[in-house]
DNA sequence: TAAGATTTGTTCGTATGTATA
DNA sequence: ATATACATACGAACAAATCTT
């Protein structure tokens, strides 16, 4: 999935995979997505290169993380509401 | 007890003093060893390492968690029997 | 039945150090 | 120098299983 002679770094990478599985719906709305560990796993990246990735996704407003809960996918208005209040 | 200018990591220092003292049977067979929280206090580091250390340790067949009761020591002719099965 | 304590399990948050390009 | 990416290690909150009172 990941390509190591890239153009894009590998975080720009992940990036594009999880926004397109948040906006396609293999994430669901107001589902928890894979844990940070699960992630590093999965895509064979450090914990710090997980987190970058989420959080853009957080200030974009498509994750919200609690902690010891897990990150959940927001639905498209609250996604919304909140890049308008700008309350990232 | 654990060295803080290491050639080891703090995590693999702390899992040859535990896989030791379950060989020397300073923790006996059958018998739980102390709690996560307890070498958490004993050794001065985080619940993670605990857990890396003792993940390791099941791994190989020295150790069986259950949940909510405690971790104990496999006696030597489980452990064995574990690791051929591959059972973890 | 209920409440509390203990223990293992899981998760996010954060920081530091190292290596590379 | 800066950004990327890795590994290690800390802390904290939450959850579930077990046992006792």
């Amino acid at each position: 999935m990941i390509d190591w002679a890239p153009d894009e770094t590998v975080w720009e990478q992940m990036y594009d995979i999880l926004r397109k599985r948040i906006e396609t719906g293999e994430y669901k709305a107001r589902n928890p997505i894979p844990s940070i560990t699960h992630l590093e796993q999965e895509f064979g990246v450090a914990r710090g290169t997980v987190r970058k990735v989420l959080g853009k996704l957080k200030d974009e407003g498509y994750l919200r993380a609690i902690s010891g809960k897990g990150t959940f996918v927001l639905p498209r208005h609250e996604r919304l509401r909140r890049l308008e209040e700008g309350d990232a």
